[in-house]
RNA sequence: GGGUGAUUAGCUCAGUGGUAGAGCGCUUCGUUCACAUCGAAGAUGUCGGGAGUUCGAAUCUCUCAUCACCCA
């Protein structure tokens, strides 16, 4: 059945990747021939996820080099699989449920929310898996994973042991002292109610406003304001003021401020430092501090301190005893300030039963505004009305100094959309600084090597100036922290804190194990531990570890404690706690699977930049924390994709490219060959539609070489010949050929060796296109069709082959189009994504082939050009008369002439004595050629030709004869240099004297 | 403000000290049996500006300009 004319991408891709699946080529270790292993571990992308540029652009790329290694005979393993992802899967399940009109805050119980979650990954998280198997994605996929599997509550079919792994890691660390729970501020998303991390907020600029606000000073202090000045700026007039004026871009923070900071060298606060101002409405007497963070050029100098409620304050606070810990309030004689946190966990303003907030305020002030602010649950108002009411009241009761409009940073949750609200509260660390050591030292010493090298300075510059990892959420989907809380007893058996002793421990039986040994040990008597499961009841509040201790008392005697309940922190994991893990937690660790021993550590991990310090950096940290060993020998850090005017693409800015529909469009192949095309190391890649599908017309080109080969029985031989190397041809076409195809074939395999995926896949086209299809298809069409039988055996037995090499080395970049023709062009022992991929090298060169074909192409070019150029038909055939050959030219023509003459319309050789007037010169090496064109010659069109010849090789010549007549280049550049440079010139100079003998005899003819 | 990178043909980009390249686009020609998703030929560059090192610089150094990204 004879081929289409093109490839059929929709029809083939399905047919063929279920093929291989069906096969097994992709299994663990399928193809493996040689004791090396190779694994890449997929970034897994979120299980809400789907196939964008990016992901295409990383998955091409670890394909070529799986696919590469597993036709090498590596045993090996591309690891797939996705994370759970916990506020994006969250934030999706609730839009679904809202479509029914059903919110989080309607079930009863966690477990209920945790099972819907479920029911929607079985339902609609796979699709980014389809999505990348249509990509040729070479995954194990029977080995794909998941961060949230086998996590209490999940389904069947979703038991393998990731959930095991992420908890024992915490217990492990959690005994090491490397994590721990503490009070700090942190990112809060007061949509979804949880911390996020510094790399889930974005900086959003927004018209915002710097509110003046007049806070009185208290016991009669004053200070004098400049009003007037001189025209240096000097104050020249002063008012008396008995009130400092802040700025703010928040005002209704100011209920929680516990100071008022200025520069300990302003000249007009300097002596106030210590003294007190009265803040509005709630009458709080709050101390004036000193500090370097107030800038007297901005605002006013004076800088309200809401330690509770900005980064920048909790700082100053900390500093100054305007952000106590309890404890130190206490040991400080209550004089400081403790922060104050005036709002819920929805970001709305919370002063009822809020006592803190009320503790040194004026009962007065604080009913007032409970009755404004916060007078029941559904009145509580938003920081926004808030912010409104606070203003509106201060321009009435004329404490508001002034508005100025202000366009700031505000920043904002990545998923949720909302201003992010720096909020005070427990959670959970990683106490970074501990671990980060043998991250850092791994990379320097080079154990693992970040590519290209300046990422490694990212990665330096991150981890030196690490912070704790939060690494808890408050969330339901996630991983549920493993640590129970319990009442801490004093020597006495007396319980000095309800909360405070913490039991972690891999599951809840191992937990009241740990406190029972604890309680018998403090009071010297079996307690009765049990557990309480705790609710989201507290509307806008977080959700606590409420232990209970429960005692009976007799008399007068000390009460005893007889029982208590564990209550278990209700918070999960940061995903990238779990994703941190990726590389041994995919492997089956804990247990010690075969397949950790073979494929950990792993060999290359392939991500964009933009996760370095997200997941490239903690899985450092974490693989040599838990395991001691790294991950990766190898981080290969790709650009970003970006649309053609170079703009990131977003859906906001709808310059979004699906590479579904490029794939729908030109093939699967084509839009992995540009990407790889353009993977210059380090380099962003503007995408455009034009540029794949150039590549689409290259694979149509192979496929019409492929095409051609069976017209003409290349692969229909009947008694084939086998070619293993140049020798077994004679031909000198074929004899080139090969040897331009070892040349290619070390070309990509040092290529890949670096990662150069462009420079393989460039390597490839040239040849492909530039070689083979261009001259080699069109040389071997007179031996193919006028060839002696030997010559035609030969011609077929080496296209046969040089076409199979094609498929092989194409394979890895365009796994489609080379696979079915794999089917399509010979009887195969196993498919192409498992043919051994070829070692042959320079042996393969024949350099008397190579410089003979060479000459043969520019003679044809040099015909080509000059027979267009004086206007000749194109179908014209046309005489050639020669007065000179040297021994090397005439061979080559010898050999060569049908296909000379073919390729060129030259219709005959003959030699002269003299060339006749009228001839066009075809300056060519070792031979003085002519095209006698008497009749079609256009002399002047001619002349312009040769002179714009010699004076480009004037040009060189000049260039080349400065170099070579200066004595210090012959002296100090090395001796093959200047021999090159030499033959140059030699050569340069007998082509001009041709074309200047040819301008001669033009002259006599004009 | 700090850091990183970029500036080469009309466009998008390769090019680690030795004759400036590719793809796309453009112009002219072409229905000969692989391919018009094609073929042949052609035009197009003070390699951002300036200075330096060197026999020799797109490439190394310094400086200026412009742009981009990351972090504050």
């Amino acid at each position: 059945m004879p081929m289409e004319k093109t490839f059929n991408a929709a029809e083939a891709e399905a047919r063929l990747y279920a093929a291989w699946e069906k096969a097994g080529c992709f299994a663990a270790g399928a193809n493996a021939s040689r004791p090396e292993t190779f694994c890449i571990m997929i970034p897994p992308p979120n299980v809400t996820g789907s196939l964008h540029m990016g992901h295409a652009f990383n998955n091409t790329l670890q394909d070529i080099l799986v696919r590469w290694h597993r036709m090498r005979g590596f045993d090996t393993l591309w690891q797939p699989g996705q994370d759970h992802a916990g506020i994006a899967t969250q934030m999706v399940v609730e839009r679904e449920l809202a479509k029914q009109g059903i919110t989080r805050r309607d079930f009863e119980r966690r477990e209920d929310f945790v099972a819907k979650v479920w029911e929607w990954k079985q339902q609609s998280g796979g699709t980014i898996i389809n999505q990348l198997k249509r990509l040729g994605a070479s995954c194990d996929w029977s080995r794909n994973a998941f961060t949230m599997s086998g996590a209490p509550g999940a389904p069947a079919g979703e038991e393998g042991n990731f959930h095991d792994a992420v908890i024992k890691v915490f217990v492990d660390m959690y005994n090491k002292g490397y994590i721990y729970r503490g009070k700090r501020l942190v990112n809060w998303d007061p949509h979804f109610e949880t911390a996020i991390s510094d790399l889930e907020v974005e900086q959003v600029e927004v018209d915002g406003a710097m509110w003046r606000l007049r806070y009185p000073l208290e016991n009669g202090e004053t200070y004098q304001h400049p009003v007037e000045f001189d025209e240096d700026g000097t104050p020249t007039a002063y008012e008396t003021r008995d009130y400092l004026v802040v700025a703010t871009t928040r005002p209704e923070t100011m209920l929680g401020d516990t100071g008022v900071a200025v520069h300990p060298d302003d000249p007009r606060y300097r002596h106030l430092i210590g003294k007190t101002v009265r803040l509005p409405l709630c009458g709080r007497s709050i101390p004036i501090v000193a500090d370097d963070y107030a800038d007297p050029a901005k605002g006013t100098g004076a800088v309200k301190i809401t330690p509770a409620h900005d980064f920048n304050d909790w700082e100053v606070g900390r500093r100054n005893g305007i952000a106590q810990t309890h404890e130190e309030w206490i040991e400080g004689g209550k004089t400081g300030k403790k922060p104050i946190n005036v709002m819920d966990t929805r970001a709305r303003i919370w002063l009822r039963d809020n006592h803190d907030f009320a503790e040194d305020c004026d009962p007065d002030g604080v009913a007032r505004l409970i009755a404004a602010i916060d007078p029941d649950d559904e009145g509580r108002m938003p920081r926004q009305d808030a912010r409104d009411w606070i203003i509106e009241t201060a321009q009435e009761e004329g404490w508001l100094d002034g508005i100025d409009p202000d366009r700031h940073m505000v920043p904002h949750g990545d998923r949720s959309k909302v201003a992010i609200e720096p909020y005070l509260t427990d959670q959970w660390f990683v106490d970074t600084a501990k671990i980060v050591g043998p991250a850092l030292e791994a990379v320097r010493d080079g154990r693992t090597k970040i590519l290209p090298e300046q990422h490694e300075k990212v990665y330096f510059h991150w981890l030196e100036n690490i912070e704790p990892w939060c690494i808890s959420r408050q969330l339901w989907w996630g991983h549920q922290i493993p640590v129970w809380f319990g009442p801490e007893l004093d020597e006495h058996g007396q319980v000095t804190d309800l909360l405070g002793k913490q039991f972690c421990a891999a599951s809840e039986s191992e937990a009241v194990q740990l406190a029972a040994e604890y309680y018998r040990e403090k009071t010297g008597r079996t307690v009765e531990v049990g557990v309480h499961h705790i609710e989201d009841t507290l509307e806008g509040f977080r959700h606590e570890p409420m232990p209970i201790a429960g005692s009976t008392a007799w008399g007068d005697s000390q009460p005893e404690l007889n029982h208590v309940t564990l209550s278990r922190d209700p918070d999960v994991l940061d995903t990238w706690f779990s994703s941190g893990l990726w590389p041994i937690g995919t492997l089956g660790w804990p247990e010690d699977t075969p397949e950790l021993r073979k494929y950990f550590p792993t060999d290359v991990l392939i991500t964009g930049f933009d996760i370095i310090f997200f997941w490239v950096a903690r899985m450092m940290m974490m693989q040599l924390a838990v395991v001691d060993r790294i991950p990766f020998h190898t981080v290969y850090v790709h650009a970003l994709v970006r649309d053609e005017k170079g703009k990131k693409m977003s859906k906001s800015l709808g310059n979004v490219l699906d590479p579904l529909e490029l794939i729908d469009e030109f093939g699967a192949d084509a839009v992995r060959f540009t990407l790889t095309a353009m993977a210059a190391m380090g380099r962003d890649l503007k995408l455009s539609t034009s540029r794949i599908a150039g590549y689409r017309n290259f694979g149509t080109k192979l496929w019409n070489a492929a095409r051609f080969a069976e017209m003409n029985g290349v692969f229909s031989d009947e008694s084939p010949m086998e070619i293993r190397s140049n020798s077994d041809a004679v031909q000198t076409v074929n004899r080139w050929i090969i040897g331009e195809t070892a040349k290619v074939r070390q070309a990509v395999d040092e290529a890949l060796e670096n990662y150069r995926f462009n420079d393989a896949a460039n390597a490839l086209y040239a040849f492909v296109w530039g070689k083979v299809c261009d001259w080699y298809v069109e040389f071997s069409k007179p031996l193919l069709l006028d060839g002696s039988a030997e010559d035609q055996r030969e011609t077929r037995a080496t296209m046969a082959w040089v076409l199979d090499q094609c498929l092989i080395l194409l394979h890895p970049i365009m796994p489609f189009i080379t696979e079915d023709l794999w089917g399509m062009t010979g009887t195969r022992e196993k498919m192409l994504v498992h043919a051994d991929w070829p070692t042959y090298g320079a042996e393969m060169i024949d350099p008397d082939a190579d410089r003979e074909m060479n000459w043969v192409i520019d003679l044809i070019e040099e015909i080509r050009s000059a027979r267009a150029q004086m206007g000749v038909p194109a179908g014209a055939q046309v005489p050639m008369l020669a007065t000179q050959m040297d021994p090397a030219a005439r061979t080559a023509w010898d050999r060569n002439e049908a296909l000379i003459r073919k390729l060129a319309r030259v219709e005959s050789l003959s030699e002269v004595k003299d060339l006749p007037k009228g001839c066009v010169t075809i300056a060519i090496e070792g031979a003085h050629l002519a095209l006698p064109l008497a009749g079609i010659v256009d002399v002047a069109a001619e002349k312009s030709r040769l002179e714009k010849g010699l004076a480009k090789l004037d040009k060189e010549m000049a260039g080349l004869m400065g170099r070579l007549n200066n004595p210090k280049f012959i002296d100090s550049a090395p001796e093959e240099v200047v021999e090159e440079t030499r033959d140059l010139a030699e050569a340069k100079r007998d082509e001009a004297a041709k074309l200047r003998a040819a301008l001669a005899r033009l002259g006599e003819l004009g």
